[in-house]
DNA sequence: CTACTTGTAACCTGATACGTAACATGTTAT
DNA sequence: ATAACATGTTACGTATCAGGTTACAAGTAG
């Protein structure tokens, strides 16, 4: 469940402020390590780009966490932007017709 | 955590098989419903393409499920796949510093 | 036969991840 | 102050992917 009122943070925000910053990592050789651009990084840190599936390993490795926990908030943070955007009235509830040979029906068609 | 050994199954799968087959759907209607073309389904369906967090949102709505259902299946199926494809035995494991001034070790640096 | 359903190919647009190279700016060290 | 380093960012290029339209082939149901 998200929570519509509250914009969720950036996946970045949270590897410079938990991850780099405590243990006095520069963005130059925490790039280098983990084996990506420091623009990539910089880019990233910033909330200029994502967490991709890749990412999220290379984070995990480096950074002894699970991939998910990357991933999740990356979701999240997408999942409040696409709602921001998304418009979803005209979509219909499927429902289970009565019987089992029917077809399906729309909720308010 | 990720079973490493087994493959996920395709988010599109479980949509055709546990969503639209059990409601007698059929990819024209329930496409037309979503607010997507015909084909986008189609591609979906067959593992084609994955759920952007758009498409899980739509999901979510028309099956009254959560948008996570949907986004944690493709999660779990791109993170095998990177898994697959991007080698991570050159990244160190980051370690905290003894003193809290000096900078961050790699694990084997 | 005809209509419907589905898969898919061709083609186009837009977004995004990622890379290199380069530059401006700010900070730190000598 | 000069030099070295760190960071943000721009420009440019490549690859991938979501999604759309149109159209066609093949299977199934009436």
């Amino acid at each position: 469940m998200i929570k519509q009122g509250m914009k969720p943070i950036h996946p970045g925000q949270i590897l410079k402020e938990m991850y780099l910053e405590p243990l006095s990592l520069n963005q130059t050789d925490a790039a280098a390590n983990l084996g990506i651009a420091r623009k990539t990084l910089s880019m990233l840190l910033n909330g200029h780009q994502g967490v991709s599936a890749e990412m999220a390993l290379r984070l995990s490795k480096a950074f002894n966490t699970s991939p998910e926990l990357w991933l999740n908030m990356q979701r999240n943070y997408d999942l409040w932007n696409a709602g921001q955007r998304v418009k979803l009235s005209q979509i219909k509830v499927f429902r289970k017709p009565r019987n089992a040979s029917s077809r399906a029906i729309l909720s308010h068609a």
